[in-house]
DNA sequence: GTATATGCAAAGCATTTGCATTAAA
DNA sequence: TTTAATGCAAATGCTTTGCATATAC
Protein backbone atom coordinates (compact mmCIF):
# COMPACT_ATOMS: atom_id res chain seq x y z
CA UNK A 1 0.00 0.00 0.00
CA UNK A 2 1.76 3.05 -1.16
CA UNK A 3 1.08 6.66 -0.14
CA UNK A 4 -1.99 8.38 -1.06
CA UNK A 5 0.27 11.40 -2.94
CA UNK A 6 2.16 8.97 -4.45
CA UNK A 7 -0.10 6.63 -5.97
CA UNK A 8 -1.94 10.15 -7.49
CA UNK A 9 1.79 11.86 -8.60
CA UNK A 10 1.95 8.33 -10.35
CA UNK A 11 -1.13 8.85 -11.83
CA UNK A 12 -0.80 12.07 -13.28
CA UNK A 13 -2.49 13.99 -10.90
CA UNK A 14 -1.22 18.05 -10.92
CA UNK A 15 0.30 18.28 -7.21
CA UNK A 16 -1.06 21.82 -5.99
CA UNK A 17 -0.67 23.00 -2.61
CA UNK A 18 -4.27 22.82 -2.06
CA UNK A 19 -4.35 19.38 -3.77
CA UNK A 20 -2.12 18.22 -1.21
CA UNK A 21 -3.85 19.78 1.66
CA UNK A 22 -6.83 17.84 1.02
CA UNK A 23 -4.97 14.66 0.93
CA UNK A 24 -3.17 15.35 3.91
CA UNK A 25 -6.65 16.13 5.90
CA UNK A 26 -8.27 12.76 4.83
CA UNK A 27 -5.27 10.68 6.16
CA UNK A 28 -6.23 7.92 8.57
CA UNK A 29 -8.82 5.20 8.74
CA UNK A 30 -11.61 6.58 10.56
CA UNK A 31 -12.07 9.97 8.81
CA UNK A 32 -15.21 10.55 7.54
CA UNK A 33 -15.43 14.71 7.22
CA UNK A 34 -18.01 16.88 5.40
CA UNK A 35 -16.85 19.00 3.07
CA UNK A 36 -16.87 22.15 5.85
CA UNK A 37 -14.89 20.02 7.78
CA UNK A 38 -12.28 19.17 5.39
CA UNK A 39 -12.08 22.87 4.36
CA UNK A 40 -11.47 23.66 8.24
CA UNK A 41 -8.99 21.68 8.54
CA UNK A 42 -7.36 22.80 5.33
CA UNK A 43 -7.47 25.97 6.05
CA UNK A 44 -5.61 25.70 9.14
CA UNK A 45 -2.57 24.33 7.16
CA UNK A 46 -3.42 26.74 3.72
CA UNK A 47 -5.16 29.83 5.01
CA UNK A 48 -6.32 31.13 1.24
CA UNK A 49 -8.14 27.48 0.03
CA UNK A 50 -11.37 27.89 -1.04
CA UNK A 51 -14.21 25.78 -0.36
CA UNK A 52 -14.97 25.29 -3.96
CA UNK A 53 -11.49 23.73 -4.49
CA UNK A 54 -11.74 21.49 -1.82
CA UNK A 55 -15.14 20.57 -3.07
CA UNK A 56 -13.36 19.98 -6.74
CA UNK A 57 -10.64 18.01 -5.35
CA UNK A 58 -12.70 15.86 -3.36
CA UNK A 59 -14.87 14.74 -6.35
CA UNK A 60 -11.60 14.10 -8.15
CA UNK A 61 -10.70 11.53 -5.25
CA UNK A 62 -14.01 10.15 -5.27
CA UNK A 63 -13.90 9.28 -9.03
CA UNK A 64 -10.13 8.53 -9.16
CA UNK A 65 -11.75 6.03 -6.48
CA UNK A 66 -9.27 7.05 -3.80
CA UNK A 67 -12.11 8.50 -1.42
CA UNK A 68 -15.61 7.05 -0.69
CA UNK A 69 -18.76 9.39 -0.47
CA UNK A 70 -20.88 8.23 2.44
CA UNK A 71 -24.62 9.14 2.27
CA UNK A 72 -25.92 8.36 5.95
CA UNK A 73 -28.38 10.10 7.68
CA UNK A 74 -29.09 14.05 7.67
CA UNK A 75 -26.83 16.64 6.61
CA UNK A 76 -23.73 16.87 3.81
CA UNK A 77 -22.02 13.79 2.55
CA UNK A 78 -18.87 12.52 4.11
CA UNK A 79 -15.73 11.09 2.78
CA UNK A 80 -14.48 7.97 3.87
CA UNK A 81 -10.78 7.73 2.46
CA UNK A 82 -10.69 4.07 3.81
CA UNK A 83 -11.09 2.66 0.38
CA UNK A 84 -8.56 -0.62 0.87
CA UNK A 85 -10.97 -2.08 3.45
CA UNK A 86 -14.00 -3.16 3.07
CA UNK A 87 -16.24 -2.00 5.73
CA UNK A 88 -19.46 -0.06 6.70
CA UNK A 89 -21.31 2.39 8.67
CA UNK A 90 -22.92 2.58 11.88
CA UNK A 91 -24.51 5.92 12.27
CA UNK A 92 -26.57 7.44 15.30
CA UNK A 93 -29.90 8.58 14.01
CA UNK A 94 -30.46 11.32 16.27
CA UNK A 95 -26.99 12.86 16.26
CA UNK A 96 -25.98 11.30 12.83
CA UNK A 97 -22.45 10.53 14.21
CA UNK A 98 -20.97 7.73 11.99
CA UNK A 99 -18.68 4.71 12.56
CA UNK A 100 -16.88 2.08 10.54
CA UNK A 101 -18.48 -1.39 11.30
CA UNK A 102 -17.73 -4.69 10.10
CA UNK A 103 -20.82 -6.65 10.49
CA UNK A 104 -21.32 -10.56 10.31
CA UNK A 105 -22.93 -11.95 7.55
CA UNK A 106 -22.36 -9.75 5.05
CA UNK A 107 -19.83 -12.14 2.92
CA UNK A 108 -22.78 -14.07 2.59
CA UNK A 109 -25.46 -11.56 1.37
CA UNK A 110 -26.65 -11.46 -2.21
CA UNK A 111 -29.49 -11.42 -4.38
CA UNK A 112 -30.40 -15.07 -5.92
CA UNK A 113 -30.91 -14.36 -10.00
CA UNK A 114 -34.68 -13.83 -9.70
CA UNK A 115 -34.42 -10.43 -7.99
CA UNK A 116 -31.41 -8.90 -10.18
CA UNK A 117 -33.96 -7.58 -12.41
CA UNK A 118 -31.53 -7.79 -15.65
CA UNK A 119 -28.45 -5.34 -13.45
CA UNK A 120 -25.26 -6.35 -13.26
CA UNK A 121 -24.23 -5.61 -9.53
CA UNK A 122 -21.28 -3.29 -8.69
CA UNK A 123 -21.42 -3.97 -4.75
CA UNK A 124 -23.27 -3.84 -1.78
CA UNK A 125 -23.69 -0.86 0.88
CA UNK A 126 -24.96 -1.34 4.30
CA UNK A 127 -25.90 0.82 6.93
CA UNK A 128 -26.93 0.39 10.61
CA UNK A 129 -28.86 2.82 12.24
CA UNK A 130 -29.09 3.28 16.11
CA UNK A 131 -28.23 5.33 19.10
CA UNK A 132 -25.20 6.18 19.78
CA UNK A 133 -24.61 6.17 23.48
CA UNK A 134 -24.02 9.83 24.14
CA UNK A 135 -27.46 10.47 22.69
CA UNK A 136 -29.14 7.35 24.76
CA UNK A 137 -28.15 9.27 27.89
CA UNK A 138 -29.21 12.67 27.09
CA UNK A 139 -32.65 13.55 27.69
CA UNK A 140 -32.77 16.43 25.59
CA UNK A 141 -31.90 15.52 22.42
CA UNK A 142 -35.08 13.08 21.33
CA UNK B 1 -53.72 -4.42 6.58
CA UNK B 2 -56.54 -1.50 6.74
CA UNK B 3 -56.48 1.07 4.46
CA UNK B 4 -53.61 3.73 4.78
CA UNK B 5 -56.36 6.49 4.87
CA UNK B 6 -58.43 4.86 7.12
CA UNK B 7 -55.35 4.17 9.03
CA UNK B 8 -54.71 7.85 9.15
CA UNK B 9 -58.18 8.84 9.93
CA UNK B 10 -57.96 6.53 13.05
CA UNK B 11 -55.33 8.09 14.51
CA UNK B 12 -57.00 11.16 14.05
CA UNK B 13 -55.31 13.37 10.83
CA UNK B 14 -57.27 15.71 9.72
CA UNK B 15 -57.91 15.04 5.80
CA UNK B 16 -57.74 17.64 3.73
CA UNK B 17 -58.36 16.95 -0.09
CA UNK B 18 -54.09 17.65 -0.62
CA UNK B 19 -53.74 14.93 1.81
CA UNK B 20 -56.00 12.39 0.54
CA UNK B 21 -54.53 13.00 -3.00
CA UNK B 22 -51.18 12.23 -1.90
CA UNK B 23 -52.01 9.53 0.54
CA UNK B 24 -54.04 7.91 -3.22
CA UNK B 25 -50.74 8.50 -5.45
CA UNK B 26 -48.60 6.71 -3.09
CA UNK B 27 -50.81 3.42 -3.03
CA UNK B 28 -48.95 0.48 -4.64
CA UNK B 29 -46.18 -1.54 -3.83
CA UNK B 30 -43.27 -0.52 -6.08
CA UNK B 31 -43.64 2.98 -6.33
CA UNK B 32 -40.78 5.29 -5.44
CA UNK B 33 -41.67 9.09 -6.25
CA UNK B 34 -39.51 11.98 -5.36
CA UNK B 35 -41.56 15.00 -4.12
CA UNK B 36 -41.53 16.68 -7.20
CA UNK B 37 -43.20 13.30 -8.97
CA UNK B 38 -45.70 13.39 -6.45
CA UNK B 39 -46.60 16.44 -6.83
CA UNK B 40 -47.23 16.18 -10.59
CA UNK B 41 -49.18 13.26 -9.73
CA UNK B 42 -51.08 14.76 -7.23
CA UNK B 43 -51.61 17.59 -9.61
CA UNK B 44 -53.37 15.75 -12.16
CA UNK B 45 -55.70 15.24 -9.24
CA UNK B 46 -55.86 18.61 -7.60
CA UNK B 47 -54.32 21.18 -9.95
CA UNK B 48 -53.74 23.85 -6.77
CA UNK B 49 -51.85 21.64 -4.88
CA UNK B 50 -49.07 23.17 -3.98
CA UNK B 51 -45.03 21.26 -3.73
CA UNK B 52 -44.91 22.67 0.16
CA UNK B 53 -48.29 20.92 1.37
CA UNK B 54 -46.34 18.06 -0.73
CA UNK B 55 -43.21 17.87 1.37
CA UNK B 56 -44.85 18.77 4.27
CA UNK B 57 -47.42 16.05 4.08
CA UNK B 58 -44.65 13.39 2.98
CA UNK B 59 -42.81 14.38 6.18
CA UNK B 60 -45.60 13.93 8.45
CA UNK B 61 -46.31 10.43 6.75
CA UNK B 62 -43.04 9.63 7.70
CA UNK B 63 -42.75 10.17 11.15
CA UNK B 64 -45.74 8.64 11.16
CA UNK B 65 -44.00 5.68 9.66
CA UNK B 66 -46.44 4.89 7.09
CA UNK B 67 -43.69 5.98 4.68
CA UNK B 68 -40.38 5.06 3.98
CA UNK B 69 -37.37 7.99 2.83
CA UNK B 70 -34.93 6.11 0.44
CA UNK B 71 -31.49 7.87 -0.38
CA UNK B 72 -29.74 6.03 -2.85
CA UNK B 73 -27.79 7.85 -5.64
CA UNK B 74 -28.19 11.01 -6.58
CA UNK B 75 -31.14 13.54 -6.76
CA UNK B 76 -33.60 13.89 -4.53
CA UNK B 77 -35.35 11.22 -2.10
CA UNK B 78 -38.01 8.84 -3.36
CA UNK B 79 -40.99 8.01 -1.09
CA UNK B 80 -42.02 4.72 -0.57
CA UNK B 81 -45.49 3.82 0.80
CA UNK B 82 -44.36 -0.25 1.23
CA UNK B 83 -43.56 -0.19 4.81
CA UNK B 84 -45.59 -3.41 5.87
CA UNK B 85 -43.25 -5.64 4.29
CA UNK B 86 -39.24 -5.48 4.31
CA UNK B 87 -37.49 -5.49 1.72
CA UNK B 88 -34.08 -3.52 0.28
CA UNK B 89 -33.67 -1.68 -2.95
CA UNK B 90 -31.62 -1.96 -5.84
CA UNK B 91 -30.56 0.98 -7.69
CA UNK B 92 -28.34 2.08 -11.17
CA UNK B 93 -25.45 4.13 -10.44
CA UNK B 94 -26.10 5.35 -14.09
CA UNK B 95 -29.89 6.15 -14.13
CA UNK B 96 -30.87 6.12 -10.16
CA UNK B 97 -33.50 3.28 -11.40
CA UNK B 98 -34.46 1.71 -8.45
CA UNK B 99 -36.08 -1.31 -7.49
CA UNK B 100 -37.22 -3.39 -4.47
CA UNK B 101 -35.31 -6.46 -4.06
CA UNK B 102 -35.38 -9.52 -1.20
CA UNK B 103 -31.85 -10.13 -0.49
CA UNK B 104 -30.74 -13.80 0.57
CA UNK B 105 -28.41 -13.61 3.98
CA UNK B 106 -29.81 -10.56 5.14
CA UNK B 107 -31.75 -12.05 8.38
CA UNK B 108 -27.68 -13.51 9.41
CA UNK B 109 -26.47 -9.95 9.14
CA UNK B 110 -25.59 -8.84 12.53
CA UNK B 111 -23.24 -6.31 14.41
CA UNK B 112 -21.04 -8.52 16.93
CA UNK B 113 -21.62 -6.65 20.73
CA UNK B 114 -17.74 -5.46 19.96
CA UNK B 115 -18.77 -3.82 16.99
CA UNK B 116 -21.50 -1.92 18.41
CA UNK B 117 -19.62 0.49 19.99
CA UNK B 118 -22.45 0.84 22.96
CA UNK B 119 -24.84 1.70 20.08
CA UNK B 120 -28.58 0.67 20.27
CA UNK B 121 -29.33 -0.76 16.73
CA UNK B 122 -32.66 0.00 15.63
CA UNK B 123 -32.47 -1.57 11.90
CA UNK B 124 -29.99 -1.86 8.97
CA UNK B 125 -30.37 -0.93 5.86
CA UNK B 126 -29.11 -2.36 2.21
CA UNK B 127 -28.47 -0.84 -1.17
CA UNK B 128 -27.40 -2.82 -3.89
CA UNK B 129 -25.97 -0.73 -6.69
CA UNK B 130 -25.10 -2.10 -10.25
CA UNK B 131 -26.02 -1.18 -14.05
CA UNK B 132 -30.03 -1.46 -14.52
CA UNK B 133 -30.79 -3.32 -18.12
CA UNK B 134 -31.26 0.06 -20.04
CA UNK B 135 -27.64 1.18 -19.32
CA UNK B 136 -26.01 -1.81 -20.06
CA UNK B 137 -27.06 -1.43 -23.46
CA UNK B 138 -27.01 2.09 -23.96
CA UNK B 139 -24.01 3.26 -25.03
CA UNK B 140 -23.77 6.54 -25.00
CA UNK B 141 -24.44 6.95 -21.28
CA UNK B 142 -21.48 6.07 -19.19
C1' DG C 1 4.64 27.97 -22.84
C1' DT C 2 0.51 25.59 -22.22
C1' DA C 3 -2.79 23.22 -20.11
C1' DT C 4 -5.04 23.08 -15.99
C1' DA C 5 -6.20 24.42 -11.11
C1' DT C 6 -7.70 28.20 -8.27
C1' DG C 7 -10.77 31.63 -6.09
C1' DC C 8 -14.62 34.22 -6.23
C1' DA C 9 -19.23 35.05 -6.70
C1' DA C 10 -23.27 33.62 -8.67
C1' DA C 11 -26.32 29.99 -9.75
C1' DG C 12 -28.51 25.52 -8.84
C1' DC C 13 -31.31 22.12 -6.69
C1' DA C 14 -33.90 20.02 -2.97
C1' DT C 15 -36.08 21.20 0.94
C1' DT C 16 -37.81 24.04 4.81
C1' DT C 17 -39.99 27.96 6.91
C1' DG C 18 -42.78 32.30 8.15
C1' DC C 19 -46.91 34.13 7.74
C1' DA C 20 -51.41 35.52 6.26
C1' DT C 21 -55.42 33.00 4.56
C1' DT C 22 -58.46 29.14 4.44
C1' DA C 23 -60.87 25.15 5.85
C1' DA C 24 -61.55 20.72 8.66
C1' DA C 25 -63.31 19.16 12.88
C1' DT D 1 -65.44 28.15 16.90
C1' DT D 2 -61.12 26.56 17.24
C1' DT D 3 -57.17 24.53 15.77
C1' DA D 4 -54.48 23.15 12.22
C1' DA D 5 -53.37 22.92 7.07
C1' DT D 6 -52.59 25.52 2.89
C1' DG D 7 -50.12 28.39 -0.50
C1' DC D 8 -46.92 31.59 -1.49
C1' DA D 9 -42.56 33.38 -1.56
C1' DA D 10 -38.47 33.85 0.68
C1' DA D 11 -34.80 31.54 2.99
C1' DT D 12 -31.83 27.68 3.75
C1' DG D 13 -28.11 24.26 3.17
C1' DC D 14 -25.21 21.86 0.25
C1' DT D 15 -22.95 21.69 -3.96
C1' DT D 16 -21.73 23.09 -8.65
C1' DT D 17 -20.32 26.29 -12.21
C1' DG D 18 -18.46 30.28 -15.15
C1' DC D 19 -14.86 32.91 -15.71
C1' DA D 20 -10.73 35.64 -15.10
C1' DT D 21 -6.30 34.91 -12.85
C1' DA D 22 -2.57 32.22 -11.27
C1' DT D 23 0.46 28.26 -11.42
C1' DA D 24 2.35 23.33 -11.99
C1' DC D 25 4.40 20.87 -15.33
Amino acid sequence: MTDLLERLRERGWRLTPQRRVVAEVLRGDHVHLSAEAVHGLAQQRLPEISLATVYNTLNELVSLGEVAEVTAGDGPKRYDPNVAETHQHLVCVRCNHLLDVRPEGAQNLGLPPEERHGYQILDIRLLFRGICPKCLEDPTSG
